[in-house]
RNA sequence: GGAGAGUUGGCAGAGUGGUCGAUCGCGCAUCCUUGGAAAGGAUGUAUACGGGCAACCGUAUCGAGGGUUCGAAUCCCUCACUCUCCGCCA
């Protein structure tokens, strides 16, 4: 959420914005819908201020003829006053429609460009992975060790189910502990968030309303959280934190689900597309100050390369184009792994700051130095996602004997070297 | 799922139709007192929006939304949440 005056006094700016992450929001129709907005408000400002004074004199009145006379009096101005009213509410109705819709404005340095293919590659890390042998993709490799059920698990759910299995499920359980205490040193609040959480926090997100497709809905009109974002950035709603708090580090984990609307014919091999998944999930507060958030941008996506180079596996880290920024995004990087099976890297992380375009929609503020309450400024960023990380894992380690090697700070989580048959 | 009690400012907690943005206390800030501190005393201390150079003025806000009324923290309705008891349950 942008604050109203910013975008009058900005307009420009914004409408940019709006072009360049592609959105459909009229904001000559915003502006023309907040004018009539804002006369209509003063208007029953006025006449609310004609009622209170009036309404103080009636009390102390004596004459009985003359109390009747105001009272009289004041049910006309009642009358005026529901009217306005109700000439306000669709006003606001449609006010707040598009105001949800407003996208936050990118920061300079976010390229111009359409989808994931127009972002811009600016760092590559380690070698692409070459075999002396027939390499095989991760379903093949897995399946081979037992690892992962695509059959049974389409079974019980149905397309994109799958069941991780024996090693699969050990393999999982490494990486969840072994990042576990990864990110813990590097000074995150573990959290386990709800992940049935009510709507106003997609909202705050950013996720809703454009999303709402690809979101699991119940039947008691609650949803299911994509990503632990959602409960942890919900955890500190309505609430003053104190500056000293400064910054705030929390290490989310949950299982995410994800409806995968609109791309059901996209990677329907293995597990790099599936409807649930878990993650580790770097979330961030910080005071409100531009310099302060691209610092801790920095930081996040840095801790995710740390993590992934920990392993050993080649990838690239992208800065995402203005098409492929989520509506509150100021700026995003994203990971990505290389897939020896695809000879493509695919993303396995995305670490974006918003200022205070979720804070204002959770509410979430501080007090200055000055004593003013301002929004803090919001950021997060994917420690680890499972099981996609295992594609690049089994792909990259895969050996000439058909063994799998696990990379070395895993090994002592995981409790063997490598994965054999 | 059933029954009951609640939700008021940073915290605690009064207030059952007008003089209530809201008693008192704690906390916090400034000042007095002191060699310095404690104790004690005085004063001040919500947020948003609109107007104004400013002092300040107006409007709204007592869980949320609606209603009754000239006027609602207070009465009525709906919803959410918290607590207690019963039921069910991993």
């Amino acid at each position: 959420m942008l604050d109203i005056k910013f975008i009058r006094e900005n307009l420009d700016v914004v409408k940019m914005a709006a072009t360049k992450k592609k959105s459909s929001i009229d904001l000559d129709r915003l502006i023309v819908v907040d004018d009539s907005r804002r006369s209509l408000v003063s208007q029953i400002e006025e006449e609310r201020a004609k009622q209170n004074k009036v309404s103080e004199q009636i009390p102390i009145t004596t004459d009985p003829v003359e109390k009747q006379r105001l009272i009289g009096e004041m049910q006309i101005v009642k009358a005026a006053i529901q009217q306005d009213e109700d000439k306000l509410k669709p006003v606001m109705e449609e006010w707040q429609s598009l105001m949800l819709q407003v996208p936050n404005v990118p920061d300079m340095s976010v390229p111009d460009g359409d989808s994931d293919e127009d972002n811009e590659e600016f760092k590559i890390w380690g070698d692409q992975t070459k075999f002396s042998f027939t390499a095989k993709d991760h379903v093949d490799l897995m399946q081979d060790h037992q690892m992962v059920d695509f059959e049974r698990g389409s079974k019980v759910h149905g397309f994109r189910g799958y069941y991780l299995i024996g090693d699969g499920a050990r393999l999982s359980w490494a990486i969840w502990n072994y990042a576990n205490d990864f990110f813990q040193q590097k000074g995150f609040t573990p959290v386990l968030p709800p992940s049935i959480v009510r709507k106003a926090n997609l909202y705050g997100t950013g996720h809703l309303p454009n999303e709402a497709d690809d979101v699991y809905r119940t039947q008691d009109e609650d949803y299911l959280i994509g990503t632990s974002e959602v409960s942890v950035m919900g955890y500190r709603s309505d609430e003053i934190l104190d500056k000293s708090e400064f910054p705030i580090k929390y290490l989310g984990f949950s299982p995410c689900y994800r409806r995968e609307a609109g791309s059901h014919g996209k990677d329907t091999r293995g597990l790099i597309r599936v409807h649930e998944f878990y993650k580790l999930e770097q979330v961030m507060l910080c005071e409100a100050s531009h310099e302060e958030s691209v610092k801790w941008h920095e930081w996040l996506n840095r801790n995710t390369e740390e993590f992934i180079e920990s392993l050993g596996i080649p990838y690239r880290t992208v800065v995402n184009c203005g098409g492929d920024l989520g509506q509150g995004q100021v700026k995003k990087y994203d990971i990505e792994l290389w897939v020896p099976g695809e000879q493509k890297y695919r993303e396995i992380s995305s670490a974006s700051y918003f200022h205070d375009f979720q804070t204002r929609r959770f509410n979430i503020r501080y007090r200055d130095e000055d004593g003013k309450i301002r929004y803090a400024h919001s950021l997060n960023c994917t420690a680890i996602p499972t099981p996609r990380i295992l594609v690049s894992l089994m792909e990259n380690f895969q050996q000439a004997d058909e063994s799998i090697v696990i990379p070395e700070p895993l090994r002592s989580y995981f409790g063997k070297d490598k994965i054999e048959k």
